[in-house]
DNA sequence: TCTGGGGTCCTAGGACCC
DNA sequence: TCTGGGGTCCTAGGACCC
């Protein structure tokens, strides 16, 4: 018989994967009852589709489309910007719906959430399907969201459950019934199982869920890493992968890119773009007590090709002055005159945690303490009237050169660009220049 | 398939030390 | 000087995710 998928090496868990419909679309619906039952589409702000309502996706509206061609598939289409603080916000009332039902919740996404419901049914005096009724009902009902949801014995076996049917979907796939979801499904379709490996199994003749599920462990072991051997366990039933409640409070890299329209081959245009984002990243990693000790900058040219150089700190820093000439720097090793432009980005690396700074010998550590009261009290103003009320002269175009004359001279990182590196190429898709100094 | 603006983790190999 | 064995740290690159 099929019950090879019923756990085995511990007592078999529940987990359930919530997914909301159309997340920002339906955000808006609910703020804006009068847009209920109609096309909406969110995106303006880049000129592309982020998310449609399930009106607009029935005409034939997808994700990423270009809104122009959005124009003449749905003329009655409702465009509008995406507004993530008021989907933030959805975002916390709906996972404090769900902790009423467990403790245990992972916010995976803004839109998405993982809850262990091992052990409920009896303080629930139901089986597990009734909790999961009951969230979604409770979430439509006090803040006018459908979700999906689905309930297994793994997160990726409950991911498949709530993909399964959608919109406002609550599928159960008990261990006697895994198999009936996998053969179905294409092994490219599992969380965690991108087009590469996909093409690797196919070639191998691997290409629903249930073979890849069904292949013995030593061929795993052999042709495939860590993260797949435990995708391979989770499919089998064996939860592997915790559900995780603590929130994010740290990063490995902050990053801040921005495409503007029409392309610009200004250069006091385009550096200003880069500080500001420069700037954005500095302000969210002050939130989290970091500081960066290096920093990849890069520019896009419209067919977003582009190049970008990795610059290399002598101390960790998240303050804006101290960096901006290296970035400076920086920006004339990548900007071509005669290129236009449409996106500039900053990933601030390498980030060490502020309270763990240690200071060498030739820093000057009072002018460093200064700064830092500095910016606490321009994070304190922003805070409190609105983001960029006070802002570098460096990002506003007209000013630029003024301040970066007055800056110079008096900038206490001490130096500090190193270069280089075919690094993070892959990511940003961009060709990093080998830069000495 | 990419769009776009975010992120993560894993692995192999080199540098350096004993 | 070379050989060898072992450990640790760092980096670049790859693959995926929403």
């Amino acid at each position: 018989m099929d019950n090879q998928f019923i756990s085995l090496s511990s007592w078999p868990r529940a987990i359930l994967h919530l997914d909301a419909d159309a997340f920002f679309a339906s955000c808006e619906q609910a703020v804006h009852p009068e847009l209920r039952g109609r096309p909406v589409i969110t995106g303006k702000e880049r000129g592309i589709v982020a998310a449609a309502s399930y009106e607009a996706k029935a005409r034939g509206v997808q994700r990423g489309v270009r809104l122009s061609d959005v124009k003449k598939i749905c003329p009655d289409a409702v465009i509008l910007p995406s507004d993530y603080e008021t989907y933030s916000l959805f975002s916390v009332r709906m996972f404090e719906i769900l902790r009423r039902f467990s403790p245990d919740v992972e916010e995976y996404s803004i839109d998405e959430a993982f809850v262990d419901l091992t052990g409920l049914r009896r303080s629930f005096h139901g089986p597990y399907e009734e909790i999961a009724e009951k969230m979604q009902k409770t979430i439509q009902q006090e803040l006018g969201l459908s979700v999906s949801v689905g309930v297994s014995l793994s997160k990726v076996l409950a991911k498949i459950g709530s993909k399964h049917r959608k919109p406002h979907g609550i599928t159960m796939i008990p261990g006697r019934e895994v198999h009936l979801f996998l053969e179905k499904l294409p092994v490219e379709k599992v969380w965690g199982i991108g087009p590469n490996t996909a093409a690797f199994l196919n070639k191998r003749g691997i290409t629903t869920a249930l073979q890849f599920a069904r292949k013995d462990g030593a061929f795993v072991k052999k042709h495939l890493s860590k993260p797949y051997q435990e995708i391979w366990n989770e499919l089998n039933g064996r939860s592997v992968y915790p559900v995780t409640t603590e929130t994010k409070n740290s990063y490995q890299s902050i990053s801040k890119a921005k495409t503007f329209t029409p392309a610009s081959s200004d250069e006091t245009f385009v550096f200003a773009q880069l500080a500001k984002n420069l700037e954005n990243a500095c302000i969210k990693a002050r939130r989290y007590r970091l500081a960066a000790s290096r920093i990849v900058i890069f520019l896009r040219k419209q067919d977003f090709t582009g190049s970008g150089v990795e610059l290399r700190l002598t101390r960790p820093t998240a303050y804006p002055v101290e960096l901006f000439e290296l970035l400076r720097e920086g920006f004339g090793h990548l900007y071509r005159p005669t290129s236009l432009y449409r996106q500039t980005g900053v990933v601030l690396a390498g980030l060490v945690e502020e309270k763990c700074l240690q200071y060498s010998l030739f820093d000057d550590t009072t002018k460093i303490e200064k700064m830092a009261k500095i910016y606490e009290s321009v994070d304190r103003i922003s805070q409190k009237f609105g983001k960029h009320t006070i802002q570098h002269a460096a990002s506003l175009p007209t000013k630029l050169q003024a301040q970066h004359e007055g800056a110079r001279g008096d900038i206490p990182v001490r130096r500090a660009i190193l270069f280089k590196g075919e690094n993070k190429r892959q990511r940003l898709k961009l060709p990093m220049l080998h830069v000495k100094v």
